[in-house]
DNA sequence: GATGAATGAGTATTCATTCAT
DNA sequence: TATGAATGAATACTCATTCAT
């Protein structure tokens, strides 16, 4: 069977795709001495984040969890604002490397969308928390603004689900280019993938074997859900 | 054609389902002179939390905008986050009442669904500001709390949502039981649906044809995007 | 003797030059019940400021020693820069009154600089304080700004001195063309004599016997201290 | 003409009063590879203490200026504080020589007055940044004190404002003995004339032409603007 | 019922100084 | 000597809510 052939695993720094290994690098990956209290900062700011939100989360919080004086904070980040971009950064650079690996390898589209599935379910499974106060302050998209993010700053987080996005709606029109997926408006099924994705994580509906899930979702799309 | 026979029509009191005509009532709908001011700044509320969020819209520009003392808002509201709730319940009542009426009818669950999917889109694309608001509030959901609201009444607003996201699955699962949908998880298609409506609202990918694009939706989550 | 037919009196509203008397009202005399906490920010304001400088004098004591809460001052003044420029303004505004209505009288030039020398170390005697830490944050003038104030309130104060100074131009002027002072350059003279008086003040060097000073001053001035 | 045989010259370390050339050092005049950081440092610190005043300098600020670590200029200079006195004490003590050796000259009081003044002018023009800031910082004398100096630094200052100025009032003092000024109160006088160099610098009245400003602003004080 | 003056809790950021290497 | 990572004290301002009139 096709589906049971994708034994693919997933951690940090490797995945496989079948047979096809892909290795990924991460930034910051060796921390040097010097860059111990940075990371102690960076730890500390996750766990503080993902627990209270960005605005309700407190500096004095964090370099208490960090075990650093305040002043420290300012020497590694600008701002409380780009403390929590960088985490973002960070741990969504290798996911989308991933992700535009898949859409660069030469599977068929379906496969592609079934294993990039499993990959947005893994990711955001991962990282849940610090993912739902992102998309907590990215709301305002469009508003006057009732983000605690600067106009800049959100443009930049805006642009990074617009491209991860955009790779998922490549590989619709690849589909439709083969002839296996009909005419549609490939911009707006990619969001709605993504919006199924998203909520399937928030709602806690993944359930333990997140390949199943992956499978079930792909499935809902191809075929529908009509007998 | 069926579809082309669902010539319904919406507004604030009245819904036609082809000849069927619903009618509901509204809250507070007669303003004697004594809910006079009370409506003023109801109505004040609405733009001014449409406009900046709940976070950021302040009691003072609420009553500049209401032309009323600040007293007086509290002489009607418990509080600010009381205040949003019942513009939220006052709005959403009569469309609760607009869906469960149809998921009442005799009609075909394909049919159902997707006159349910056009009232949702209408209704969200109609008070898109409002709902940005509060689902921006209720992402922190299960979290220890990063929302401006109490847990208290962000378990009310989910309980509305979970009701209304449980007409969807009801009507699924006639679908199930009448051989015309295939087996599946209702919850995760509900809220899967759901999921992709709201996204396509607030993306704006909702074109100004409301029905085609209802229609759009039932048919991808019915027959797939495959070919 | 002319000189000592100039049994002057100055208090805060009225002024005797001679048998002239001018009188001037003050902003804000009448404190209405609701006024009542203005002006206790006010005075207490005057005395931290006037003690600790601008930068170094806190919200907290003001409040403090104004017995008030912190956002009642934030609803009467906008910011800690507005609530020192009141100060001023509600200070000044009779001084400069005082100065103009002796510019405007019919009397001869020397005897107008007398008395308008009077009227300066009276006044700077009595808020030599406040004025002396007006002074001190205004020494950033054409500097790329070491002030603690906003260059717009900057500019503000120093037109108003401007203004001040220009009222002693105008009267040297008036010598000139009388044929009482000689050709100069009435804007140095202005500014020279300006300084002078400043310095007695700021240096503690004018005596119990206001006018006595004044007379000097005057006299140095007019005769130079040449034998 | 005796006033025109006063063509004096002023650079760094020579100062010629007619035929008499005074001659004066400066202290840590020569840079030995040593004392190389140290210069690198005072030179940074006078550019940027005379751009953003002293408090808002900052060490940061001095030190990418000056190429150096920012243990360095603790090594040398025990607090910003002392970096700045340090700086003011260098450039003030050749100037102060210079007005020690016209005041010890033979010439006639006015005379005296008249160079030395020029020296001032001088000096206070070439400097005028600097000495603004220290001025600026010095304004609190007296006071529970706002300035960013310590108490014992400012008594240092004074001390050196109080001497300088003490030269003037000896030669008003011998002006007086010799019958050529008339009794006066020479504090007072001196403190006036001082402060109206003072005035003349900042605020730009100073013309290219400083022997005929300090010309100009003696005459005043000797014969007055009287006709 | 209507009003609005009074209140105070809550927080990010800067920068001089230290001290281990 | 030279360095620079680590430190923490210090402070203005907002805004929902109350309550006396």
């Amino acid at each position: 069977m096709i589906d049971s052939a994708w034994a693919s695993f997933y951690n940090d720094n490797v995945m496989y795709l079948g047979e096809v290994m892909i290795i990924y690098s991460r930034e910051n990956e060796i921390s040097t001495d010097s860059q111990n209290k940075r990371q102690q900062i960076l730890e500390a700011a996750y766990v503080v984040f993902s627990r209270k939100g960005f605005h309700r989360a407190t500096v004095d919080e964090i370099i208490a969890l960090a075990d650093t004086g305040k002043g420290t904070v300012y020497n590694y980040f600008v701002n409380k604002e780009q403390l929590f971009y960088t985490l973002i950064k960070e741990r969504s650079t290798p996911f989308e490397q991933i992700l535009s690996e898949i859409a660069k390898t030469g599977l068929p589209p379906l496969d592609k969308i079934r294993a990039m599935v499993k990959v947005f379910l893994q990711f955001y499974s991962d990282n849940a928390d610090l993912w739902r106060v992102l998309m907590h302050e990215l709301r305002g998209l469009g508003s006057e603004g009732y983000s605690s993010f600067s106009e800049e700053q959100q443009e930049k987080y805006q642009q990074r689900f617009r491209d991860t996005i955009g790779l998922l709606q490549v590989v619709f029109q690849e589909g439709i280019t083969q002839g296996v997926i009909r005419e549609c408006d490939t911009n707006r099924v990619a969001y709605g993938l993504f919006s199924v994705i998203v909520m399937m994580v928030f709602q806690h509906l993944v359930g333990d074997d997140v390949e199943a899930t992956a499978n079930e979702i792909t499935s809902v799309f191809f075929y529908g859900v009509g007998q």
